[in-house]
This record gives C-alpha cells, sequence and structure tokens, in this order.
DNA sequence: ATGCCTCAGCTCCTGAGA
C-alpha cells in the first residue's frame, strides 16, 4: 500500500501533471494541498476516469485539500473539528482501515506577524483534535504541508535561516509536540541522502541549486510504524516545463491487518 | 534589495506563498 502527498500550487494548473503522475505512480491514497480553486471547478470526473475517487474541500484563490483514493474513503471531515477557520485546511477520511489526514499548515509570513499568530493557534487546534483521534484511531497517518522543518538537516542553509519562517523554535517545538502525541516522522525510519527537500523557492533557480527545506511530511501512528517499507521524495514531477515548487513525498506500507 | 518566481483575480498590478 503506498499514501503520497503533494502540493499541487494550483490543481487548474497542475491537473494534466498529477494525472500523468498517478498514471506512473498507482499510489492508494494522494492527499493534495493548494487546489486554489472553488468546490464547483474540482474536476472530480478527470480523477474518475483515472481510476480515483476523490473528497475535497475546495477555496476561491488559496488554499484548498483533497484525498484521491482507490478504494471508498469514509468518514470524511473537513478541517479542524473545534477549532473555527475560514480556511479550507485539512481533510480526512477512512481509506482501508487506515485514518488519513491531509493538511495544509498555515504559512505563518513572519515571525511575530498575525499570521504567525494565526500559525500558532493552528497548531495548537490541530494538535489537540489530532491527540483524539489517535485515542479513535491506532492505524493514523497525518501528511500534508506542514510548513516546518524539523531541525538542520531539512534546511539547505540553516545559518542564513536561522529563526526565518519555517525554521523557529517555536514552530519547531509544535511539530515535536505533534509527534510526541505518538506519531513518527516516517522520511527519517529509513536512510535518506544529505540534503533532501520537498519544496525549493521559484525564485533565483532554487531547484537547481538545491536551495530547499524539507517541509511536506507523512507521519504515521506507531501502530503503523512497524509497517512502514520506504518513504521517499519523487523530484521526477520537476521535470515538467511548470512544475509546483513542491515535490511529492511516498509512503510505502506493508499489508495492515484491520 | 521588502526583491529574485508563480499563481489568482473585480487581471496590466497586488497579495500571498515559503
Amino acid at each position: 500500500m503506498q499514501l503520497a502527498t503533494w502540493n499541487i500550487n494550483s490543481l487548474t494548473v497542475r491537473l494534466p501533471q498529477v494525472l500523468d503522475w498517478l498514471g506512473a505512480n498507482r499510489v492508494d491514497v494522494l492527499a493534495l494541498q493548494e487546489l486554489k480553486l472553488s468546490d464547483d471547478k474540482f474536476p472530480a470526473q478527470a480523477f474518475a476516469d483515472a481510476g480515483y475517487q476523490a473528497q475535497w474541500f475546495g477555496q476561491k484563490t488559496y488554499n484548498g485539500v483533497a484525498l484521491l483514493t482507490r478504494a471508498p474513503a469514509t468518514a470524511v471531515v473537513k478541517n479542524i473539528p473545534g477549532f473555527s477557520d475560514d480556511m479550507a485546511r485539512v481533510i480526512s477520511a477512512t481509506v482501508d482501515g487506515i485514518r488519513v489526514i491531509g493538511a495544509y499548515f498555515p504559512n505563518g509570513q513572519e515571525p511575530g506577524s498575525d499570521k504567525f499568530d494565526y500559525k500558532m493557534n493552528w497548531l495548537r487546534g490541530l494538535r489537540d483534535w489530532v491527540k483524539s483521534e489517535l485515542e479513535q484511531h491506532p492505524n493514523l497517518v497525518l501528511m500534508g504541508d506542514f510548513n516546518i522543518t524539523f531541525d538542520d538537516a531539512d534546511v539547505w542553509d540553516p545559518v542564513g535561516l536561522a529563526d526565518t519562517i519555517h525554521c523557529t523554535e517555536e514552530e519547531r517545538y509544535h511539530l515535536r509536540a505533534l509527534v510526541a502525541l505518538g506519531l513518527v516522522d516516517s522520511f527519517r525510519l529509513f536512510p535518506q541522502a544529505d540534503k533532501s527537500y520537498s519544496w525549493w523557492d521559484y525564485r533565483d533557480f532554487g531547484f537547481r541549486r538545491n536551495r530547499g527545506l524539507r517541509i511536506d511530511h507523512i507521519l504515521v501512528s506507531q501502530a503503523l510504524k512497524t509497517h512502514c517499507l520506504a518513504c521517499t521524495i519523487d523530484k521526477s514531477p520537476r521535470k515538467n516545463e511548470r512544475p509546483s515548487d513542491h515535490a511529492p513525498v511516498v509512503l510505502t506500507l506493508d499489508s495492515v491487518r484491520r
């Protein structure tokens, strides 16, 4: 079984690339972030033709998330229950006996800004909810664009970017607190190349120079940890003419007993 | 240097992303 997450920075622009990628990578679940379209514009039929059912939570211009699945997705929940939010950032469902949460974490802009405060509040709301979700669903995956690096190994220039957005101690504290609920960063369960990143700035040839950050993550519950076989970042979509600034992250699991 | 790309939108500039 394979699960993947990909911030595609506009589904309108990237739909052909997503369909190509799904054709080559028949993952069981793909979580998408930054659809940047309203619900009525979601291309459900195109995914159905490709063999994928879709659950989506769109928003005009910004945000928007979806779960594409080969098997039916049940008990679909949008955003964080108990946390009031006017942005479409989270969609969760049960697929093949696994509770899957796909999330687009707030960017936060600048430490100290209103948007940074919103990010911190959102992280607290997420953690309170994920704690109760874990109690109900031992088999749980939380994946998406976290907009937070774990540590300096996730940062191309840890000195120059120290204490800047995605790299602040306050953000990393929240990420560790999330993990402390009983989750594990599946990427680091396996040997990885140095300077492995999931996002590169469009500007200044960021990808060509590998000036990137690892901010897209797949966290798995303790019950799933022993089922993990591999976790990789797939840079192949970067070969497209107009790639997303994020690359998909893919987790391979062996069969999970329900 | 409050920018370098990219995308959306009441579109020919601005806000946001990260």
